[in-house]
DNA sequence: GCGATTATGGAGTGTCAACTCCAATCTTGC
DNA sequence: GCAAGATTGGAGTTGACACTCCATAATCGC
């Protein structure tokens, strides 16, 4: 509740309920690996499904190792909603910060549909499926998701609102509403890509918003 | 596997598995109040947080009538999901049904809303839900969430297509491709509006789809 | 009405999950 | 180098959960 705002990306198991004032170098490292095999699980299997078990045998610690970085699976998932947001970030990047052009949103379109092809449509959002499974259940896992969809969302309204102050776009188009647009294009079409196991779901569902920007072009 | 493409509402758990062939009034009666409980649950919490004693108790049976009419728990969410997709049906059809003019898809729009708007925003899409906990974890089941889709789709693509019959869209319009975004627009609208506690996600979202629709105007 | 089938009650079982505890070992600041 | 604190191992506990079993009561076809 306390740290949405800046974009915290690694520190978020230090609150008040982690008992850890300071990590060590291999603390640290313990930490992350526990983290990262935990969003592995959940990415796979969801939230439910993945338990504590799996993730202590797959990240090659103990139980008590565990539960020395997180207070309980509720902690462990607001740090997985944390890695999987900065993961998608970093994946998406270098396209995210330009998304600017006509031809940067193809670009970035295209990428996202590569992807789920590679997966063979398999596992939605890294951060969506969590959201569907977590937001009426956690009260602070979906403030973290609210944080980590904004984060997404930002450097596409910010690169459609260059795109109108450049005069791509007309003055009056609502860029804001376009990138919501986008973004819950991206979320329905991989869920129903992800549910069909063609891609054709999140290619029409984006082309269709991307076509719908076009209409402002100045 | 087997029933996947007639529209099949409630007869689903009658296959190889399920031991009553014949069920009594009475019998057909307390498998429905089963499924009803079940899905409310599972509305609320989602599949793997929905026990079966939590179904038991609410239906206000024993548990052995629930495994009389359901050989597992997977076999009752896909009496859940074909529950879920009669109800969203059945809400929305006098609309649904006649989804063939500008005046219908905004009504449409604003019923989907409002309903949201009831629930103060809690609560995602009934079959998108569970698509998003079980396409990846149940072969069966995401079988029946296609064909849940499926029915959901048609109407809309039907709606449309009529539209572009009677000359009120151009000719050369995807109106497939439209109902397939419309729909892709509803599902990630929906998850960022149950996130966010807010309507606008869902309302803009499928907002842009019908400018697009729009667009596409004869 | 009567035999066969269906519907119901409720206690019981085995498994698995989250979480705990305590003791032992490294690391770090000074 | 030496305490203080961080890190680790692994067995143990507790409860929830899906599912079973067997006996009894209702209902249906004829």
């Amino acid at each position: 509740m306390e740290c949405q705002l800046q974009s915290c990306a690694y520190d978020h198991g230090v609150r008040e309920t982690a008992p850890p004032r300071r990590l060590t170098a291999k603390g640290r490292a313990t930490r992350a690996r526990i983290v990262a095999a935990a969003a592995e699980l959940v990415f796979a299997h969801g939230v439910a499904r993945t338990g504590i078990d799996d993730v202590r045998r797959e990240a090659g610690v103990s139980a008590s190792q565990l539960y020395h970085y997180f207070a309980d699976k509720d902690e462990l998932m607001r740090a997985v909603i944390a890695h999987q947001t900065d993961g998608i970030l970093e994946v998406q990047r270098p396209l995210l910060d330009h998304l600017d052009s006509f031809a940067a949103l193809e670009q970035w379109r295209d990428m996202l549909v590569a992807l789920q092809e590679e997966r063979h449509c398999t596992g939605g959002c890294p951060i969506g499926s969590i959201a569907a499974e977590l937001a009426d259940e956690d009260p602070e896992a979906r403030a973290d998701l609210v944080a980590g969809f904004e984060r997404w969302e930002a450097p596409i309204r910010e690169g459609l609102a260059r795109m109108r102050e450049r005069g791509d776009l007309r003055a009056d188009a609502d860029t804001d509403a376009l990138a919501l647009a986008l973004l819950a294009a991206l979320q329905g079409g991989l869920l129903l890509t992800q549910t069909r196991r063609v891609t054709a779901p999140l290619r029409i569902a984006l082309d269709t918003v991307l076509a719908q920007i076009r209409t402002q072009a100045a």
